[in-house]
DNA sequence: GCGATCCATATCCATATGGCTATGGGTTAT
DNA sequence: ATAACCCATAGCCATATGGATATGGATCGC
């Protein structure tokens, strides 16, 4: 079985691959061009790393004639929120900033 | 380079992993008996396992005679909360249930 | 003391994974 | 039309990984 947990930490367990994910977050829509510049790998192994991003639903692509423009899904995090949120019992606890979650953590 | 959101991402992109790591977090503090009683694999493959949370700060454990107790460290996921929580920009914004962050997200 | 129990380590094996190069289809430019 | 460009797919290969069994050290019960 394959569950959306699976996919989504498999996806992100890869460092090549997460960055990938983090620059497309943070700068926004991207050629697999653009990406490759940076990515420190060959073009097929971004297009590789694309492919698991967009199946685990992370990405989007946007085809605009030779060029494929990339970006990030955020709304595909939520499992990921979810669950640590189920491992925390953060919501269940409703605290509202990052001091005091990190208080209970504390044991 | 081996970062730290590398070993936890991938301490728990297995399932068999999470799920030992998800019990301790749900059950308290367990026997590696206790673990292995429930797991569906050997009981030296959860050992293995173990190692690699604890290696990652998910875990620890505790030695009581000839058995090793482990129990689920929480605050180990602060990192991996700390960077949804940048991807998403949830901290900049602030927002204080889920509604708001899954609306946000929704592009 | 001795056997049984608990757990970790060692070894082995099959498969998954992440990288590469080669290639080809589609698109733009000349 | 032809060349150049962008990207995806197809092989290929080395290594990593998750599983199993075998074993051994430590501890408990008798």
């Amino acid at each position: 079985m394959q569950t959306t947990h699976d996919t989504l930490f498999r996806a992100l367990a890869d460092p090549t691959r997460r960055a990938l994910f983090e620059r497309l977050c943070r700068d926004g829509e991207k050629t697999v061009g653009d990406l490759t510049a940076r990515a420190g790998v060959s073009q097929p192994v971004v297009s590789k790393h694309l492919v698991v991003l967009k199946q685990a639903g992370l990405v989007r692509d946007r085809h605009e004639g030779r060029h494929t423009h990339y970006s990030a899904q955020l709304r595909a995090l939520a499992p990921l929120i979810d669950w640590t949120s189920q491992m925390t019992g953060f919501w269940e606890n409703r605290f509202d900033d990052l001091e005091n979650l990190l208080k209970r953590m504390d044991q």
